[in-house]
DNA sequence: TCTATCATGTAACCAGTTACATGATTTT
DNA sequence: AAAATCATGTAACTGGTTACATGATAGA
């Protein structure tokens, strides 16, 4: 009862668990069939330290333990009353309110002053190059097909807007600084 | 040598190093003066155990230990030829190519069949309206004003361009959802 | 039969957070 | 003189990652 899941990880684990109930491997492997993996970080041995987590706090519980073939026991988990509620509480709650996050990148900007103008041009026009990549390779992947269903391809939408914007930032960025109207503070940091 | 600080907060303590040796304490202040722990996640604690890391690792020395009044005493420190390499290395990469981000918002929404459509047009609304309250504090705090330089906002500009992405985006599906423009797979999972 | 990969975990390590501690200075 | 808060850390906890382990099955 450590108060909430708090771990996007753990949050998959109920979510699939609604479905149906299911070993921690079959989990595992949901995830990756439905490419989760792209929108939430996976490691293996990460997915079975959350269900011993979320057993600890009551979210699921062990259902059956079954074996197939010599194949090595497993147990089935499934979703407790507290844990469905604890499900809709903390999605309701992650779409209702921002988070506050700390992309990289914007923490890099935030210290850019340590790097000489010139050279930042340039590495924002790699930059732009590599978003350029990624966006084509999103918008392929977002392409209505009959065989996937919109919903699940929302997460990349999501990201595509985002990447599209950082792109429109970016270049304009990249040519404020390649002008060199970057101000005298920053200019004098780095004198010719 | 643990290869890399891939610490945001350890950038920081390089970076601001750079302009001078400080002690721990001041590289907080400095810190919070700043407004970095808008962009960067900021614990005392962990800023402690940061300085320690790098000392570890050879980026940072100590210079000299002063004592000021009764005060305790404080151990200033320098930035080493490594941790200046390691510094423009790291900052370069961070400008160069995107990092791949785990959003929290990105999960919910691959997530997001276990939510009745209903509610989700909902919940959209009020992502919408804090949304907009965030935009209006950012649009403020970029406004160019005389006393602080362009440079040093560039991290707000980066975020406000993100904030008005993902406020057009939710507006979007916001729409789409309320409709009930949704397939049959999510509207099938919630029958009324 | 050897190799790869599937299936299922455990253990040790490490980084970051929360909570605790303590004396100095400033405010009321 | 008491309370607040500034200044400077340390210690314990916890969560997530990397690395290790082990048997089963499938493919070459």
């Amino acid at each position: 009862m450590a108060g909430g899941v708090s771990n996007p990880l753990g949050l998959v684990v109920l979510a699939f668990l609604q479905e149906r109930p299911m070993h921690p491997y079959e989990l595992g492997r949901l995830l990756k069939a439905r490419n989760k993996q792209e929108s939430i970080k996976y490691r293996h041995a990460s997915l079975y330290m959350v269900v011993k987590q979320l057993l600890r706090d009551g979210y699921i519980e062990p259902q059956e333990t079954s074996r197939a073939g010599q194949l090595p026991e497993r147990t089935v988990y499934a979703l407790t009353p507290s844990g469905q509620e604890e499900l809709t509480r903390q999605m309701r709650e992650l779409v209702a309110v921002p988070a506050k996050e700390y992309p990289r990148f914007e923490a890099a900007l935030a210290l850019i002053v340590v790097l000489p103008p010139d050279d930042v041009a340039v590495l924002l026009g790699d930059r732009l190059e590599a978003l350029e990549r990624r966006i084509a390779e999103l918008r392929e992947r977002v392409r209505p097909s009959p065989d996937v269903e919109w919903v699940h391809k929302i997460e990349y939408e999501y990201e595509l807007a985002l990447a599209e914007a950082e792109q429109r930032y970016v270049a304009r960025l990249r040519a404020q600084v390649a002008s060199g109207d970057v101000g005298t503070l920053w200019s004098g940091l780095h004198p010719r």
